[in-house]
DNA sequence: TTGTATGCGTTATCAG
DNA sequence: CTGATAACGCATACAA
């Protein structure tokens, strides 16, 4: 049982005096086999440490059984559970995953894209970075027919599947809510309007306003990149609007858990001076004092059907490649960050 | 230029009248080959779109260069950080990674670990989970000088490389630390002590206390999973003990963080009753009240170190393959979860 | 149900 | 410096 040398079909054949295509069939569970013969090779290749050459498999069925990723960071609670749940389907269906990041930036982006392309990956995977702006560099995967499926950070007008939620309506109702609350004076702290998210949470945040028949006010939309520091400067902001306002409404959780920390350090109370929403429902935002209403969005699960739509269509399963659009399931979560009058006087 | 057929070398040798030898060669820059006919052939790659074909070239070389990674858990920043610095430098040096999850389970772990290996990855980058007892599974790797190396979660006796931090030095000065602030209740909560990790931090928190001549209390050492429902059970335990700790030393924020929460919610000081020090100076550590003093603990940077030896070992760069461990530098953070006497009265 | 023969696209070993 | 040719391990069309 020496490990020296790799244990080929020529070696399983050899031994059991039958042919390598014999052998190769049992080897794939061919019904054509009879099933005496194919326990046979399944003994012996056990017994031998037989391992499938994936090259030489590869080299002629020219699949790969890999799916390539590419997403902006992987280093946010968010992202960790997509990943998380791409893995576990990926994996229980035989395929790997390449995973590369694009670090926000379109350069990045397309030098990954294009690395994924030579590695021949059966599909892909991509949350859009921050300023990309032109699909061209996913053009060789369309063009061979190459799956696509974006989430979360989705392309506007693209032949590929999209996976994300209803950013806008969830902006709406975290909008409605600060509203509820009595608040007029809201503030949206948000990313550059060039991607699907932050343009539907925009929306969303005007047409709660528009609905209620409060004013939208340019100034009151603080752009940054949604960092703890974006937080921190949109606070100082803040603090030198006059009147001050009553809410904010954040595009991302750890960005007013920056913006909130700074507030409370110049005194500001949360929510009794300014009510807080974030976005994502990332575990700092239950750590927070007071803890901060946001929006749920089942990363894990969105991991999850991103990585099954894709293998269901590589296996054939989904004849449509249309573009299709799947909305997952959010909902706003209220904590106190939000919550004008306490019931404790 | 139709994207119909794949491009090869035949194509190349053919347009350009030479031999496929040549054309190989010229693609890999030998230097044996003219720098005309090079430029000849790199041109009309460029011009036809080829690329190399991995698998035919894998097929003949039986390499990969692909990293598979074994990590109990993606959901950590930590982790993230981790697969960050591995995935840097590996695509740099133009390597995939193939991520695998253990969830914290030996039985997965042994699953991944043949996976990885029937995916005949160059090499094997891991994280061991909570309760690894046996090394069996890595066996195969390591018959077949395929290189492997533990980082963080480390294997006690392992021919392969290590690579962590001195936690036991670590934890040796956050319990100092307390100490220094007058507490010598001090509570440790840390995981099942299998893994190096947690069973360093347990003797270095032993060494300071019996270096300051306070006496270990068995009682006074809470065994849980590190979450942070685990933090709020061991809260539950400290809050029976009587006289009340001063202090507690928990081998991980997260699970600092829930203990904190759990005890000023029943209406504990932090530090004025107890103070606190934590580990892995998680994100969460600057959002709790008060900030949380820990340990800072470089995963991007260990993500990276990893990743690097394991190439350099590959290519042949490091020739030793004997058993060494590298040691990463950490440092405690103090904040004010630990400090005692405040500035202002 | 099984066997034969061929090609997938490279790299490496020769021989020029 | 270049060319011819043999592997690498597998899947499959075709034949039996």
């Amino acid at each position: 049982m020496s490990t020296e040398k790799e244990v080929t079909i020529y070696d399983l054949a050899r031994k059991l005096n039958i042919s390598i295509a014999t052998v190769s069939r049992a080897l794939k569970d061919d019904p054509v086999v009879s099933k005496k013969t194919k326990k046979k090779i399944a003994d012996l290749a056990l017994e031998l440490g037989y391992r499938s050459n994936n090259f030489a498999r590869n080299l002629r069925t020219s699949r790969t059984n890999t799916i390539g990723v590419i997403i902006p960071r992987i280093n946010s609670s968010f992202m960790s559970s997509v990943i998380a749940g791409m893995e576990n389907v990926a994996n229980s269906e035989g395929y790997n995953l390449i995973i590369s990041q694009s670090s926000e930036s379109a350069e990045k982006e397309r030098v990954n894209a294009a690395t994924l392309f030579n590695s021949r990956v059966d599909g892909l995977l991509v949350s859009l970075a921050y300023d990309t702006d032109s699909l061209a560099h996913f053009e060789p995967f369309t063009k061979k027919k190459i799956p696509l499926i974006f989430f979360d950070r989705t392309a506007d007008k693209t032949e590929g599947t999209c996976i994300q939620i209803d950013n806008l309506r969830a902006a709406y109702e975290a909008t409605t809510h600060l509203i509820s609350q009595g608040n007029t004076r809201i503030v949206h702290i948000t990313a550059t309007p060039k991607r699907n998210v932050y343009i539907d949470r925009l929306q969303g945040y005007q047409q709660a306003l528009a609905d209620q028949r409060i004013a939208f006010r340019e100034d009151y939309v603080i752009v940054g990149n949604l960092s703890q520091e974006a937080g921190a400067d949109a606070a100082a902001r803040i603090m030198e609007m006059k009147p001050l306002p009553d809410a904010v409404f954040v595009a991302n959780d750890n960005c007013a858990v920056g913006c909130m920390t700074a507030l409370k350090q110049a005194g500001i109370r949360i929510p009794a001076d300014i009510a807080f929403a974030g976005f994502n429902n990332d575990p700092v935002s239950t750590v927070i004092e007071p803890n901060l209403t946001t929006v749920n969005y089942p990363g894990y699960e969105m991991g999850q059907i991103a990585a099954r739509s894709l293998i269901d269509h590589l296996n054939g399963a989904s004849s449509i490649h249309s573009t299709n659009t799947i909305i997952l399931r959010s909902e706003l979560i209220v904590r106190e960050s939000s919550i004008r009058r306490k019931t404790n006087p």
